[in-house]
DNA sequence: ATGGCCCAGTCCCTGGGA
């Protein structure tokens, strides 16, 4: 069984311990981790490490930043092609090596985009074109592919409690929503969504207007899979314990389970 | 009913998040 989860942790040194009760509790085989918010060398990865798990960071000073952790060794690589002029850490790469083969794994963190008037949405929507033709690509190898993390994007109204208040923003506008199906309909299989067609699951609940304390939540956090994995997926699991903790992310992790 | 937070940087305010 292979066990894989992501988690955006808006500061992992703000979070170092929760990550570590999380990493003793869940007990991930591999952990796609976003908003990392430091350089590499300013990464926890000591603490990280005496649990037993390798880690590849891909950070910038104070904002973005991705990174994976894993029990297996693994090759990195960081970036999205696409964009060379492209500053900020939002993507990485890895390879494992399992024992019935390759899987690959990518921990994205995909651009917000709001204001959705501003030139951040032609942003967020230009590197999820740049992520349909990275998909495409890795598609083409017909391996066991998990395209985890913040993806920005609520892709139905019943993946927020109140779709009304979600209408112009860059998280739920038509145009996003149709790029998320477009990444969708190149033959990825959204790991919630093979397990139950319910509402009310979330991943994200706002710090600003209490939306923890009030369950105004949406789902934005995604994992994706390949048909190879998809051929494998046993279980999906949100942690939502982990939000209810004090200081808390504003994300709760979420996990699957793989028959590999 | 309303307004309400949390992070990093260099920092006592600004910019960003969603």
């Amino acid at each position: 069984m292979l066990r894989i989860a992501t988690w955006n942790v808006n500061s992992i040194r703000q979070r170092l311990s929760h990550l570590l009760d999380y990493l003793k509790e869940a007990k991930p085989d591999a952990v796609c981790l976003q908003e990392t918010k430091c350089l590499d060398d300013a990464f926890p990865r000591l603490e990280i490490e005496d649990l037993g798990y390798n880690v590849a960071s891909h950070g910038q000073k104070g904002f973005n930043g991705v990174a994976i952790l894993a029990k297996r060794p693994f090759e990195t690589k960081p970036g999205l092609p696409g964009d060379p002029n492209d500053e900020q850490a939002r993507y990485i790469e890895a390879e494992l090596s399992t024992d019935k083969g390759a899987v690959r794994l990518a921990s994205i963190y995909l651009p917000n985009g709001n204001p959705a008037g501003s030139e951040k949405y032609p942003y967020k929507l230009a590197f999820m074109d740049r992520l349909i033709a990275h998909a495409r690509r890795l598609l083409a190898l017909e391996e066991p592919l998990i395209l985890a993390g913040d993806y920005n994007v609520i892709p139905e109204p019943r993946d927020a409690a109140k779709p009304e208040q979600w209408l112009d923003d860059a998280l739920f506008l038509p145009q996003t929503r149709a790029k998320f199906r477009e990444l969708l309909n190149l033959g990825l299989t959204d790991a919630l969504r093979a397990t139950t067609d319910s509402g009310g699951l979330y991943t994200f609940w706002d710090f600003k207007t209490f939306g923890w304390q009030r369950n105004n939540g949406i789902r934005i956090d995604h994992l994706l899979l390949s048909p190879q994995a998809a051929d494998r997926l046993a279980s999906v699991a949100i942690d939502k314990e982990m939000r209810g903790r004090d200081k808390a992310s504003d994300h709760t992790p979420i996990r699957i389970d793989l028959d590999l």
